[in-house]
DNA sequence: GCATATTTGTCCGTATGTATA
DNA sequence: CTATACATACGGACAAATATG
């Protein structure tokens, strides 16, 4: 059902962290489905841990938007809905226009950011989707991380996982992050210039279009059921 | 010790969750000092529940930064530093202001403020400033609601929770919001004649002062030590 | 609607490793 | 350096809730 023989390193953290990490990537590639049911005992024997242990790992990523618990029914994985995307959006908004109001020239992030988006390019060359949607994603990571606030980071961590719980709801991953190229190169050439207020506007067309597309897609999926 | 004996109606609740909201509430009131290390044995004995079972609230509290974990030592009350109150003013910066440019006429959440503004300057004639405290909190819980993001708000409370950690720590919370009162009620009357532009200035106004008077305590009781 | 099987919620005992006096 | 204390993790147990036939 879920492949889960990868043991890959994990040694140097505690156990529940570590099961946790794969279960995170688990569910952000999208090998278990949302609203699945998730079997303590099962889990369990696919990860090689206990039931306590695996309590404790579901309890972290609960926590953290991408399970769900039902009392006395188990835990799920997240099923984000429209309302999900439009909060996720809102909270994006928020944050990333406020990682631009704080954007100083010569910030390492911008250089991040520049890395990142002629990465892109070459990637989308491959034709790899999902590593180009992967690596938009840490573009936009990278945006957040001018404000120099790791909480801020943590919390946008937060929603951008739980976009790409979403991502894996759907089947054409292409067309959600091809358009985004030239719109993510445009904008860290505005900002080195320094010109905020239009970077604000690009990145607000940004996200008004990522979302539309995004709700787009999650409605035909939900119909296609 | 502590006082664990509120055994105060949390039946609707699983154990964990009822066991998680009655530490918190601890960690909130200041009945643990930060730093404090907590042992397993000790704290599930106190809480009447299995180590197992307190396994679970820990890693709840320490996604939420209350508790810090450090691997084979265990658990430790959270002590919030000097850098960490300057980024959860950085974090409050970014939201508050997001939701003051989202706010508009009407907005419940404005009516919520204003009662709650109002509330404080009762509260404040008692001179019960604990509650005064906690009535300032609230009002900026309201503000972010008028985001209408359960996510945003939940990350605020998170922010907030810290802060209350932070103020744990202090003696004198008197001084700490009194001067706040003037400056709620002046915001709200501003945003209620939906003048953004002002309502922010003087938002950032209090974030600054606030955050200067926080820093200011937290230096002379770290130095007191 | 009932009886039964399954699963969760919670606890205990215990073995092993890690940190500290 | 040894001993003690403690965190980590496991497996088993049982009641209560839920799902199933």
């Amino acid at each position: 059902m879920v492949a889960v023989e990868n043991k890959i390193e994990n040694d140097d953290r505690s156990l529940v962290e570590s099961a946790a990490a794969r279960m995170r990537e688990s569910l952000i590639v999208g090998e278990l489905s949302p609203g699945q049911k998730l079997s303590e005992h099962q889990v369990a024997a696919q990860f090689g841990i206990s039931r306590n242990t695996l309590r404790e790992v579901f309890r972290l990523l609960t926590s953290q938007r991408l399970l769900t618990y039902i009392p006395n029914r188990g835990v799920f994985v997240a099923a984000p809905d429209e309302a999900a995307v439009i909060d996720i959006y809102r909270v994006r908004a928020v944050i990333q226009t406020g990682a631009i109001r704080a954007a100083t020239r010569g910030h390492p992030a911008l250089a991040k950011m520049r890395r990142l988006s002629e990465r892109g390019r070459e990637i989308s060359l491959t034709g790899d989707w999902r590593k180009v949607g992967t690596n938009n994603m840490e573009f936009h990571r990278a945006m957040v991380e001018i404000c120099d606030s790791p909480r801020l980071s943590t919390c946008f961590d937060l929603v951008l996982a739980e976009l790409r719980l979403v991502f894996g709801q759907l089947e054409d991953t292409a067309h959600l992050h091809e358009p985004y190229l030239d719109l993510n190169a445009s904008l860290i050439t505005v900002l080195d210039a320094g010109d905020l207020k239009t970077a604000n506007s690009q990145l607000e067309a940004y996200l008004i279009k990522s979302e539309r597309a995004v709700l787009a897609a999650l409605q035909r999926a939900s119909r296609h059921m």
